[in-house]
DNA sequence: CTGAAAGCGCTAACAT
DNA sequence: ATGTTAGCGCTTTCAG
C-alpha cells in the first residue's frame, strides 16, 4: 500500500468537486446543507471530504459571508486585577465559553481587560461576552455603539445597552443565606460587599436592606469601594467587627472579604462559627481550605459560560431575540463557618 | 457642520484608493510599508485612512496571505480541572498572552483543555501556547505533527516536539528554598509534589534529591499522582507528617498541597513555623491569607505570557529560530510560615 | 513609483 | 438537482 504523502496545499472544496465530478456549488451546498442536493451525491461528497481530510478555510467562509464567526470573551477586572481570590471561577467560565462557542461554530477570542478600543477591529468579532461588567468596559461600549450584540454574565446596572445577560439569582441567594443564618440562631447579620457597580453587589445590598427593613432591624453593611486589595479587605472587616453593635454573622460577597473577616475574627478572639457566622457569595477552593471552612454558594460557572454563548449566538442568528436573559441557580454549600447549633 | 452618518459598509481599501485618487495597490503598499511609495502619497493615504476610520478586514488579509494570524492558548488542566487552587496565575497568563498577541498583530483564541483534535481546524491558528503541558495535549500533538509551532510554558519532558518554551528556573528555586530552610534552622526538609509529568515537579524532585544526596540525607518526598483533589492533598500531607522520621520543613509544589500540609500540621498540633516550616512553589493570594501566611515564589505570570507570545511569533516569522527558550526568574516571598528564628 | 489584474477559498444569486 | 458566475477585501506578481 502506497504511503500517502501529506498534501502541501490544504484540500479545498475545488478538489472535492473535481474528485466527485460535480461543481463547486454542489459541494458547497452539500456540505452546508443549503440547496437541494441529491442524497447520494451528498453522501459521496461527504465521503470524499472525509477521505481527503477536507476542512473549510474559515477565513474564506468569513470573507464570503461577511460574518466573523468569532466572539470575544473578557473578564472584567478591577484595576487590572480579578475581583476574587480564587479565579478558578473565571477559568471555568472561559473554558466553557470556548467549548460552547466551538459547538455553535464560533471561535472564542480572549480580550484582556485593559484592551484599547482601537484594538477591537483587529479582533473582528461578531459580538462579545463580558464577565462581571461594570458597563464601562471599552469592549462593551464600543461594540454596543456599533450595534454588535454583547451578552454579559452578571448584569450591567442602569441603561440596558446589552443584548442579554445570564446571571445567578443573587437576590434569592441573599434571602437564602439570611434564612440560613436565622436557622442557625444568628440574629444580627451584616453584609460586606465589593464595589456596588457590579450587579451581584447591588442585588445583595438591595435584598439585604429590604430584609432588614421588614424586620425593623438596622442594616449593617460595609462596601469596599476602591481597590480590592488584601489591605482594603482587612480594613473593611475590621470596620465591621469593631462596631459597638457588632454583627453576629457576616455575608461577604467576595472570597477575599470572607477570608479577611475570618482573619480579623480570629485576631479578635471571636470564634467562628460560635461568636460569628461567616458565609461568602462565591464559592472557591480557598474557602474550603479556610479554618473553619466557609459556607458559600456554588454559582456553576461552566453553565454560566455555556448559557452566555447560547444567548449570544441566538441573538447573532436572530437579532429580534435580543434582550433575553437566563438565570442560573446558585446552590448553598453549607460548611462549618455557619454550623452553629441554633 | 453636517453630521456624518455612520457608514453602513465598513470602509475598505477601495474607498481610500478612490478618495486619494490612487490605485488599490498603492494603498496596500503604503499601509503595509511594502512597495516603494512616495512619502507624500503615503502620508495622504494614512491621513485618509484615519479620517475614514479604515481598518483592514482581517479575514481578507488572512485569505490573501494564507496566514491565520491567530494563535491558540490552552491551560493544560488536570482531569478538566486546573492544578492550582488559585488560578489567578492562569488568568494573568491568559490576559498577558492576549495583550501580547495583539501587540504582535495576532489574535489569541482560547482552547478548552478537553477540545477534540478535529476542532483544531476550526480554530485556524498558526501556532499555540500550552500552559503547563504534559505533552499529551491533543492541541500540542496535533499541531506539532503538522509542523505548526507550539510554545509551552513549562517544558514538555522527554522528546522535544515543541518550538520553544518559557519557564521559571525551578531547579534554582528549589535550591533557594532549601537554603532558605537551612538558614532558618530547619534540618530535614521534605518535598510534596503533584504528578511528575509536569516539568516543575520533575525539576524540583531532581534538584531536591541531588541536594539530599550531596548531604548524605535520606530524601523524603511524596508525589500525588492522580487526581489533585482536596482529599488526595490531605492524604499526601498526612503521609508526610505521620512518618517516624518526620520532616521539619515541607516544600510543596502546589498551593493546595501547601494548604493541606498546614491543615494537617494544625490538626496534629504542630506549630508553623515552630515545629514545621512550609513553603510553596507557586504563590497565590490564598497563601497570603493562610494562617500563618505561607512562603512561596512569585513566578511572574504576566511576563511568562508575554515571553511565550514573543517566542511563538518569532518562530512564526522565522522558523529557523525554533528551539529557543526563555527563563523567567522566580522570586522568593518569605512569609511567616518559614520565619523561625534560626 | 504606481497601476492592472489575478487569485486566496468560499458563498450565493441566478440560471438551467 | 446542479452548474455558472460574480464577488467578499486584500495581497502580490508583473507591467509600465
Amino acid at each position: 500500500m502506497a504511503m500517502r504523502m501529506q498534501p502541501r496545499r490544504r484540500v479545498s472544496i475545488r478538489d472535492i468537486a473535481d474528485a466527485a465530478g460535480v461543481s463547486l456549488t454542489t459541494v458547497s451546498h452539500a456540505l452546508n446543507g443549503k440547496g437541494r442536493v441529491q442524497p447520494e451525491t451528498r453522501a459521496r461528497i461527504f465521503a470524499l471530504a472525509a477521505e481527503l481530510g477536507y476542512s473549510a478555510n474559515p477565513h474564506a467562509q468569513r470573507l464570503a459571508t461577511g460574518r466573523h464567526m468569532m466572539l470575544a470573551v473578557q473578564i472584567s477586572g478591577f484595576g487590572g486585577k480579578a475581583l476574587a481570590t480564587d479565579s478558578a471561577y473565571f477559568v471555568d467560565v472561559l473554558n466553557s465559553v470556548s467549548a460552547a462557542a466551538l459547538d455553535h461554530g464560533y471561535t472564542a477570542v480572549l480580550a484582556a481587560p485593559d484592551m484599547r478600543p482601537r484594538d477591537i477591529d483587529a479582533f473582528a468579532v461578531d459580538g462579545a461576552i463580558v464577565v462581571d461588567p461594570t458597563g464601562e468596559e471599552p469592549l462593551l461600549t464600543t461594540l454596543a455603539q456599533r450595534g454588535a450584540p454583547v451578552v454579559t454574565t452578571g448584569r450591567v446596572l442602569g441603561a440596558g445597552q446589552t443584548s442579554g445577560w445570564v446571571d445567578n439569582d443573587l437576590r434569592k441567594a441573599a434571602t437564602r443565606v439570611l434564612d440560613h443564618f436565622g436557622d442557625a440562631g444568628y440574629e444580627r447579620p451584616a453584609i460586606l460587599t465589593g464595589p456596588l457597580t457590579r450587579s451581584y453587589a447591588a442585588d445583595t445590598v438591595e435584598t439585604y436592606e429590604r430584609w432588614a427593613r421588614e424586620r425593623g432591624i438596622e442594616p449593617i453593611s460595609v462596601a469596599v469601594r476602591s481597590g480590592m486589595s488584601a489591605a482594603a479587605a482587612m480594613r473593611a472587616a475590621e470596620a465591621l467587627l469593631s462596631r459597638r453593635d457588632r454583627p453576629d454573622a457576616v455575608y461577604a460577597m467576595l472570597d477575599v472579604l470572607a477570608l479577611a473577616t475570618a482573619h480579623v475574627a480570629r485576631r479578635r478572639g471571636l470564634s467562628v462559627p460560635g461568636d460569628l457566622g461567616i458565609a461568602a457569595a462565591f464559592d472557591s477552593e480557598v474557602l474550603r481550605w479556610a479554618d473553619p471552612p466557609l459556607t458559600a454558594f456554588d454559582l456553576h460557572p461552566a453553565r454560566i459560560g455555556r448559557e452566555a454563548v447560547a444567548l449570544l449566538t441566538a441573538v447573532l442568528a436572530d437579532p429580534t431575540r435580543a434582550g433575553r436573559s437566563v438565570t442560573v441557580p446558585a446552590k448553598l454549600i453549607s460548611r462549618a463557618s455557619t454550623a452553629r447549633s441554633g
